[in-house]
DNA sequence: TAGATTGTTAATCGATTAACAATC
DNA sequence: TAGATTGTTAATCGATTAACAATC
């Protein structure tokens, strides 16, 4: 038995573009490993472990060891030679190498079946991201309740983004109202859209759209098992 | 104004391990980039476009134009000079490369917000997923129906997999849950698993786990805007 | 023909990794 | 001390991209 948590190196797609390209800037490839060591490290803290090696840590994100710990000791020394890596020590200082150690406000749009899960899970919570506001265009759904916030109308989004510093939206809606959500989301001043939908959005070069793409990921896995 | 589709290149994170580098397979960069360069087709597809150039291509994947041009152009000439390349004719011959023009059958265990989103989205559907069986181990969820499909208990997981012949699992339960539904996939046969909650699943080395990670890829684009 | 865009080359740059001394 | 694991070097390999002739 070893970990399965399949996955060979290397910089996700559909996120970012590197805008400026500064001296202290990380890489997008160096930025990428160190959000994808922190899940790793966020969930063996919830198991309850102390101390994580190198190795550990490459048979649950399928990067090189010796790639991990380059990474790592480009910012400090932060292992214990014949121990390993403290996993609560290194959650923070991979928080503070990413500056993302403060809570981030998210606008979730949609109060469907996909927005209530997200709600509903702690899978923003766990990495410091907040729901502070959940919208839907549906008179059914606006004033019900869903996770424990009451459903807003989108009119109400610019204000909320103003009020709540909300840099962050999350498109959970069909396909065909994306584009249109997008556009207020961006009139309102979020910079990051994560869009849930397939549509193909279309925003000014300073917001950065992440699409999610669940098919095409099994799309990728499958061929490597086909052949 | 630009499609914001941000992304750099390179091959996602937590996906696939190269077991068995063959002559003929592609590399991981490839076949990552071939799937998401699918997934613009289809939408585009979808919106009645019906030629796209390399420099579009390039737009929303944010994959360089001329990387694009090579990735194909080892495949052989899809293109024409001075005008592009057609949208239905280059999606049939990536799904040839990638060798998933078949359909594929998926089983999905949760019957719950998350559950029911999926069965009702056409995300996998469009890419030549079908989810022909649906689980729950809650009693009041069993025999339900979800998307057009009645919700199966897992007792008979392994018989549907025999019978459905289904290479892929989606795992869209509770993180307490998942690692024993995800044994329970491996005895029934399953090859992929699609894992949407935050547990770390351990499988045998020719069992592929795939994990969804939106928190991450959030704190991914967050560095990039706040840098 | 003129403009656009492909296919391909050649050069560069960065990622990857094996190996091992340092040290807990 | 013995075993384990880090931190770091040095060499390799593959990805990236600018440039441009070919050609639709």
């Amino acid at each position: 038995m070893t970990t399965g948590q399949a996955g060979q190196a290397t910089q996700p797609y559909g996120q970012v573009r590197e805008a400026t390209p500064a001296a202290e800037r990380l890489s997008l490839g160096v930025a990428a490993r160190l959000s994808r060591y922190l899940q790793v490290l966020t969930q063996a803290k919830k198991m309850g472990k102390e101390t994580i090696s190198s190795q550990e840590l490459s048979d649950y994100t399928h990067v090189n060891s010796t790639q991990i710990r380059r990474d790592l000791s480009g910012f400090g020394k932060f292992g214990k030679r014949g121990v390993g890596y403290n996993v609560e020590a290194l959650v923070s200082q991979i928080r503070k190498i990413l500056r993302t150690a403060g809570q981030h406000n998210i606008a979730l749009l949609g109060a469907g079946h996909l927005g209530k899960a997200i709600a509903s899970s702690d899978i923003f919570a766990d990495h410091g991201f907040r729901v502070v506001a959940i919208f839907d265009v549906d008179p059914e759904k606006v004033g019900s309740t869903v996770g424990n916030q009451a459903v807003r109308h989108t009119d109400e989004l610019r204000q909320l983004v103003q009020d709540e510093d909300i840099v962050v939206g999350v498109l959970a809606v069909p396909t065909h109202a994306a584009q249109g959500l997008a556009d207020e989301l961006v009139e309102a001043g979020v910079k990051i859209i994560f869009n849930y939908s397939e549509s193909l959005l279309v925003v000014p070069p300073e917001v950065t759209v992440h699409t999610s793409s669940p098919a095409v990921d099994l799309l990728y896995a499958l061929y490597f098992y086909l052949t």
